[in-house]
DNA sequence: ATATATTTTTAGATTTGTCTAAATTTAATT
DNA sequence: AATTAAATTTAGACAAATCTAAAAATATAT
């Protein structure tokens, strides 16, 4: 079945709503996709009649079995092509979002296959989200930065993104390498920075800048 | 200025007509679009609103000096994703054109600045055409095969693809060698077919699977 | 349990790119 | 030059994705 990059994007913001927030309804999504809910009613009937949906009205939705593999073959590509941008073509990977936004809906899955193989078939994009194979499986080890791990649980770092020798001079300072096991006691609304305790050492708080650049495996 | 998918198709399809071949008309171009020439018609008032073509009812038209712009930077992308289909992952030549229509209206200007370099800033994509650089000057050696190149231009066969040994006998018996000097006097419509002048030999006609396979610099 | 507030859906309109059918203009032919 | 043919344009309609405003259903609060 083919779909526009409209509904794509539409099934990629219920694969994100249903895994990433435990809010799953017209008014979330139409937050989500920055449309009106009167569009997401609109846009789920014709999911529905696409077999992408459960829906009835007034009462939810939910992707089906379906609409579960389009949502990881569409992440997939949207994360190999994060994976290009940043370690082929030297972007940051706090710029290639919005440029992966548009590659993802390019259609041919020969190019996919041998974007994958080109790239080696990597496992984690750039910001240590996991990619899922051609078959939609994700590997259950997760890198992820310290703004998006969960609070409280020990992870162990795996790597640092940003790797100048500010950021090094910085992670030396906080006794931050590979392998270092820590957990995130909470985080601060105001700036985002991040309360963190490493074994053996007195809490302390590192910056929203440093946190985004320590990825670790819960 | 920013255009949709559709009306890139449409600038790219005139700068062609222009081009490669002598019918610039509504209907030539509903042609090449495969859409009606009422359709043709809409659009072009449209491209004329937004100062990429030149137009008046009844009277033709032609790309203005920034539709021009706009068509060789359209072109340019084309052109950076084919050779990179076709060099870095491995597609066949004759596979990338359907992926690169996709590709080429990815909006991103830094993309396409890295992707040139990553690239290696080449000249010439897999078919031999030129790639326009950032100002959209072409190299003026350009390679285009005999389905491509202006009309009643004397061109010199530069190269030609298929190198096998059916292809090298029957370009034998038409006396095309590398070097060769000719000129494309008309294109069939019916089957693709072209008539070709060789100095110092009569008119004939090569089919266009020929054609597609030999290359030349205008 | 009834009134109020919130969420969701419907109804009808808009924009983009397309179509068909009819009208108009230009070109070709006798 | 008048007629016929071809090309082009207009008029009106449609599908996709959106909107606003109003109606309907569900949830919340008194």
């Amino acid at each position: 079945m083919n779909h526009t990059s409209t509904e794509e994007n539409y099934i990629k913001a219920i694969y994100h709503l249903q895994h990433a927030t435990n809010k799953v309804s017209t008014t979330s999504l139409s937050e989500e996709m920055n449309t009106k809910p009167a569009s997401v009613t609109d846009m789920l009937k014709k999911l529905r009649a696409k077999r992408i949906v459960h829906y009835q009205r007034y009462k939810g939705f939910n992707l089906t079995e379906a609409g579960n593999r389009k949502a990881l073959s569409i992440i997939r590509k949207h994360r190999l092509w994060e994976y290009f941008l940043v370690n082929k073509l030297g972007f940051e990977w706090d710029e290639v979002h919005q440029v992966a936004e548009e590659l993802e809906h390019i259609t041919s899955s020969e190019l996919i296959t041998r974007l994958d193989n080109f790239l080696g078939n990597p496992s984690f994009d750039p910001h240590g989200d996991p990619i899922p194979d051609h078959n939609g499986r994700i590997k259950n080890i997760r890198q992820s930065d310290l703004c998006s791990i969960p609070l409280k649980k020990t992870a162990a770092v795996s790597s640092v993104k940003n790797q100048s020798d500010e950021m090094l001079d910085m992670l030396k300072h906080y006794q931050i390498g590979i392998g270092t096991k820590l957990k995130v006691i909470r985080r601060f609304e105001f700036d985002g920075s991040v309360e963190i305790k490493i074994d053996r050492q007195p809490v302390t708080v590192i910056s929203k800048q440093v946190a985004q650049n320590v990825f670790c495996i819960v």
